[in-house]
DNA sequence: TTGACAACATACCCGGTAGTATGTTCCTCT
DNA sequence: AGAGGAACATACTACCGGGTATGTTGTCAA
């Protein structure tokens, strides 16, 4: 039981510090945070932080690479099914605008975290992981453009460049990073009518026929 | 002459700086640019600088003033025109995402300035100021909003939320700001197509219908 | 019991950066 | 011509933040 009890604190102190990095990168940014900002929101010390990460690279890239992960166990699932093109674009972009949203502060941290590869302020060190991270994240975009090809295929969505329309289309999923907010009185539903706002527009924007989208 | 040569003089290295400071701020972001980058982009020093500007911070929002006035100048004249609304939509959606992109470090500071804001991170004068700029945005944000309204009553437009709309509608015409890089042989006529497909997934997931969608 | 190690906290170092104080050059105005 | 100021460059200070070195405490295993 020791043991059990053992990994599970060890696991739960990794997630705390995942979450609080999350939070503080999302807050002021991965250049303007510091790892006491981060030891702070714990109510801890630098120590407890640099026990566990090496530097503050390696902690931002975790949070990163927990939120793609993320990302698939939402979004596999829905790909690996069997169903007409349209109802599961449908249902891969509401999925995935719920999931920004859900797991919001780590989404903004891989945000940043493609900006920060673009920019090339890094270590070589630091580059290799962001190229691996950056590859994870290709693959995710990758099961999208596959759907989207099939659909334009089809002949049920109509747009040009296929990489400007997965742009467009993971713009408006991932819109509600910059502007979604809690507030009083908010539930489910209410996320959920968000959601569905977003990918109803993603799906128009892609030019999917309106009887094609149903119960978003 | 000699008087004019002087003003003209000035005017050129303020707008030196700004264009080296945009174009820094975009490349690092405003934290983890330094003045001695954008002096050293300008093959000069600090003293430049901090002679014209008196801290980092008045720098940036100058550089986000700018770039929110060059939107003005790009928009009013079209806002002005009498025209049925779905082409004005069209107009004002083609024009705003082309200053994106041929503006776009100075439009990147505007993100971040807002970003800035959200974020709190700031002196009270320095809010102040952000503020104002903020209200410059909310301004350029509501000749949009009213057009979607008109849109909307005409019966032209379709969606629940104006506010959400209205962000995703910015969304989609803001990406190339996320996305474009020049790259060799691209002309006026590619950009001009790459804008034309932003705005034409934007207006399509507004709901405009496709017939009211014409040589955007 | 004790030794070893995990899981931190504390104290410290050092490079970078915003901002300032001062020096220098040229230009203009009288 | 020379006084004054604009437009910088140079030199310096103070502080902050990443990273490290070391101290402290609890826990487990032999």
């Amino acid at each position: 039981m020791s043991a059990s009890v053992s990994a599970n604190s060890v696991r739960s102190v990794q997630e705390d510090i995942l979450n609080a990095a999350a939070q503080c990168f999302m807050d002021r940014g991965y250049a303007a945070t510091s790892i006491d900002d981060v030891a702070r929101s714990l109510g801890a010390t630098k120590g407890r932080i640099y026990h566990h990460y090496r530097s503050k690279a390696d902690l931002f890239f975790d949070v990163y690479r927990h939120g793609m992960q993320m990302n698939f166990d939402v979004l596999s699932p829905i790909a690996a099914q069997s169903l007409p093109t349209p109802e599961k674009l449908q249902r891969m972009t509401k999925a995935h605008c719920l999931a920004m949203i859900n797991t919001l502060p780590f989404q903004r941290c891989v945000w940043e975290g493609v900006e920060l590869l673009k920019r090339g302020a890094t270590t070589p060190e630091q580059r290799d992981v962001l190229l691996e991270l950056q590859a994870m994240r290709d693959n995710y975009s990758e099961i999208f453009r596959e759907v989207l090809e099939q659909a334009k295929a089809e002949g049920v969505a109509h747009f040009e460049s296929s990489s400007i329309a997965l742009q467009l289309m993971f713009m408006s999923l991932n819109s509600p990073l910059f502007w979604f907010q809690r507030r009083e009185g908010q539930n489910d539903t209410t996320i959920d009518q968000i959601a569905s706002q977003c990918a109803i527009f993603a799906l128009r924007g892609l030019g999917l026929k309106e009887d094609l989208i149903t119960d978003v």
